[in-house]
DNA sequence: AAACATTGTTAAAAAACTTGACAATATGGA
DNA sequence: TCCATATTGTCAAGTTTTTTAACAATGTTT
């Protein structure tokens, strides 16, 4: 189905998916490429080149339906399905995904927390049940949570990876400063690297400063 | 004093700055670009030239000093300063940043959350007052934090940005799904999309899946 | 049915990134 | 002190990835 999609394609696609559904809400029936292209600041050609990775969902002469478009990416994301996750970790990075309910609309529910802290476990954060580590197993073994998300101390994290790949976890969500290896997909979001990143970008202010004006 | 830096570059530097600090408690004092290399499972070659962007930190037959090495990129990354963050927007995202202190022990320090929802103003979140969104500059115009996270609707990310440049914010730390066009530098943090990709990975589970493995 | 719009696709161009190589130079032992 | 060894800083080549331009094919609109 899909041709061998670059990696920058695939973390494109979000984008594309976000703009069509702001459009899809403002009533916008269809669009072209160059339209488009014009309100991401990116080119037609990048557009229809990377939709062309999955196939030609426009026609020529008339651009792309909205509506269609939208679907289709979504479909692409997978964001059809309803994806049940678990968070390992009820520390502070445990607690701030619990939080973060942004993306239940989507089909990503989150279902329960697990730590080994006895003070913790028995808890609840913003409405979910703070489990036993040790019940992880048994816990999958019913409920078949699809995605984990790691949010375990770098030492824990691998351990706790071989855990969920034998539970049959279907994606990690990797909140933890570990390099994960294994066989199932991994995302990471490493919120002090970025703030890092931001740091290093605020003390050596630079290129970003005189956008467009070189002199 | 840097040459000009490769974004890869600047995105490694964290990791380096990570597997360093790990050597700097069990003692190491010093380390070889080769030795480092097999741990991080990247070249040698990559490790001394990322670094050259920078200066020469290691001496020709000896490799490196740790502890110098770490505190050179904690230099470079700014680490040094201390930074005074406030938080725009007290929703499920501004929440979740508020509960992530995990950077507290760099240099990162929450100080307070906006927000304009009268029932949220004047409650706290993990012990950080909520204030009024109305008091944004005034707050800014006194207590000069350096960092904006910015966990806003994207239909109000526009202006609260312009606000935070005007109140000669100097960095913004962006959770909102808006395109951010500004002057000063921005790192985004955008957790649904990352979601998303993982979806994206589950539903096309190829490549990831037999690594080493070809055939 | 003609003029127009816009796609899917190809191939070239550009940019970004990685790697290998080696002279230069410090170390550490004899 | 001097030699063998280790390892850096750096250049330039090599590779991969990513972007862009171009256009024939094809549907739309009047």
């Amino acid at each position: 189905m899909a041709k061998n999609v670059p990696e920058v394609v695939a973390r494109r696609l979000p984008r594309y998916y976000r703009y069509l559904g702001e459009q899809l809400e403002r009533g916008v029936e269809r669009i072209s490429s160059r339209t488009l292209s014009e309100m991401m600041k990116v080119t037609a050609s990048q557009i229809r080149q990377d939709l062309n990775c999955f196939g030609g969902f426009g026609q020529q002469g008339y651009g792309y339906n909205v509506y269609d478009l939208h679907e289709k990416i979504g479909e692409i994301l997978g964001l059809n399905n309803c994806y049940h996750i678990i968070v390992v970790g009820a520390g502070n990075v445990g607690r701030a995904v619990a939080n973060y309910t942004g993306f239940r609309n989507r089909g990503f529910m989150i279902e329960a927390l697990f730590d080994n802290d006895p003070h913790l476990i028995g808890g609840r954060i913003n409405g979910l049940p703070i489990l036993d580590a040790a019940q992880l197993r048994e816990y999958c073994a019913v409920h078949r949570p699809h995605i984990a998300a790691i949010a375990v101390p770098r030492s824990a994290a691998e351990s706790v990876l071989t855990e969920l790949e034998e539970c049959g976890i279907l994606g990690i969500w990797n909140f933890s400063h570990a390099d994960l290896n294994c066989r199932i997909p991994v995302e990471t979001v490493h919120m002090s690297d970025s703030l890092m990143t931001l740091s290093y970008r605020i003390s050596h202010r630079t290129r970003d400063d005189n956008k467009g004006d070189e002199q």
